[in-house]
DNA sequence: GAGATGGTTCGGGCAGCGCCGAACTGTTAC
DNA sequence: GTAACAGTTCGGCGCTGCCCGAACCATCTC
């Protein structure tokens, strides 16, 4: 099996699909849980995480009689995005409680380690016109950005760093960009740090406090409800 | 099936991975010729094509008694490559005839409708030495490289275009960036009108030529043997 | 120690999918 | 017209792989 087949079987099943999608919330999650997630009996999800994890898609930690598992990394994600995002038509809510559930997801949610949904793309929108990132053809951070990175994130770049400063990352609900990368990762790592979000129920929602909406207005002029 | 799924399923196959890979070089195949080179008979292959049209990933086109085909589009084109480029270790060749074939496309071939394999890559670093395309945080066409983009390959940006000047493509056999988008689709359109290179072989791969080696020094300073 | 909980391994059943060959339709060549 | 060619449809076969339940192992609690 050539490797384009190979590593897209990994994602072309329902339960597996499902680990994965879930997984990009960033955190790590225990077998169980995802079994009960994806409705499927705890041999069945052992199975298959073994499966993403031997792909490479996925990485665990065991500790004690708990097998925690969490997404590789920023590729891996990115690699799921990619394949969901190519999805022509977008799926309509089923029933009320899920509803409820995109509801709130769509307004403000975590995306493996950054911010999405309404509140993302308010966000970048808000960078884009304050200059802080450039919208040319490809995102990219402006020195003023790297300024505010540094000043109103304190974040300083390592010496050997790899990973991109900012990329683009397309939304599924607002199928618009936001802003991935290091710098949509810091952010939403100090938006969670200092409260000016907070994780809502157990999937990927997350709302913004008051405090939030006064940081976001100060720090990038940005109104979010 | 959740959309994932469905979409992964579509690259989860031997024959139709066979398919969406040669479809790279960004060309119409007729069915007949994607059977042959997949191994498979034609009705096999008339049932793979009809998914992959239905999918989206595929367009077709009906000419008399053949039926063309060819990606969708530069979307499709760019999960494929994501799909493809996640793969950890790259495959060994089997024999001679491969071989053979695997090091004239590891010196220079098309990747859709760019250029890839060393020259492409060579052709990436000479652009950003030359301050053309800017490498920081995320690849970006500087003014210089637009005014370039202008003179040396006599293109003009339509009104309402949604393409991207440029993108990141990550080469499979360098493990580098080369230049996608309008740069690199524009680039690599010139150099097979100007005869800068030449496609050999019914694959991907180009030669380049004496004229293309002088034209690539002469214009970006970039030294292809 | 016993019991409960989280996870894994194994065997088996079932469905889906990919493949082929044969028959058929439609187009081009002679 | 006939023959050759490109592609499609359909029935059928075989395999893969997904899922479950049962037994088992490891860890934590009491």
């Amino acid at each position: 099996m050539p490797p384009l087949a190979e590593t897209a079987s990994l994602l072309a099943d329902r339960t597996r699909a499902a680990f994965c999608q879930v997984l990009l919330d960033g955190r790590a999650w225990t077998a169980g849980e995802l079994a009960r997630h994806a409705k499927v009996q705890p041999s069945t999800a052992s199975e298959q995480l073994s499966r993403l994890v031997k792909g490479g898609l996925l990485t665990e930690e065991r500790q004690g009689r708990h097998r925690y598992v969490r997404l590789a990394g920023p590729e891996a994600a990115a690699l799921i995005e990619a394949v969901a995002a190519y999805a022509p038509d977008s799926p309509r809510p089923q029933n009320l409680r899920q509803s409820v559930r995109l509801n709130a997801e769509a307004r403000a949610r975590t995306c493996y380690d950054h911010l999405a949904g309404q509140l993302g793309v308010a966000l970048a929108d808000a960078m884009i016109t304050r200059g802080l990132v450039a919208d040319d053809s490809g995102l990219a951070v402006t020195p003023a950005g790297r300024a505010w990175l540094a000043d109103a994130l304190g974040y300083q770049r390592p010496a050997g760093a790899r990973r991109p400063l900012v990329r683009s990352c397309l939304d599924w609900t607002e199928r618009r960009p936001h802003l991935a990368g290091v710098l949509g990762a810091t952010l939403c790592a100090t938006a969670l740090e200092r409260q000016w979000v907070q994780r809502v129920g157990s999937g990927r929602a997350v709302k913004v406090t008051s405090m939030g909406v006064q940081a976001f207005e100060e720090l990038l002029g940005a109104k979010v409800s």
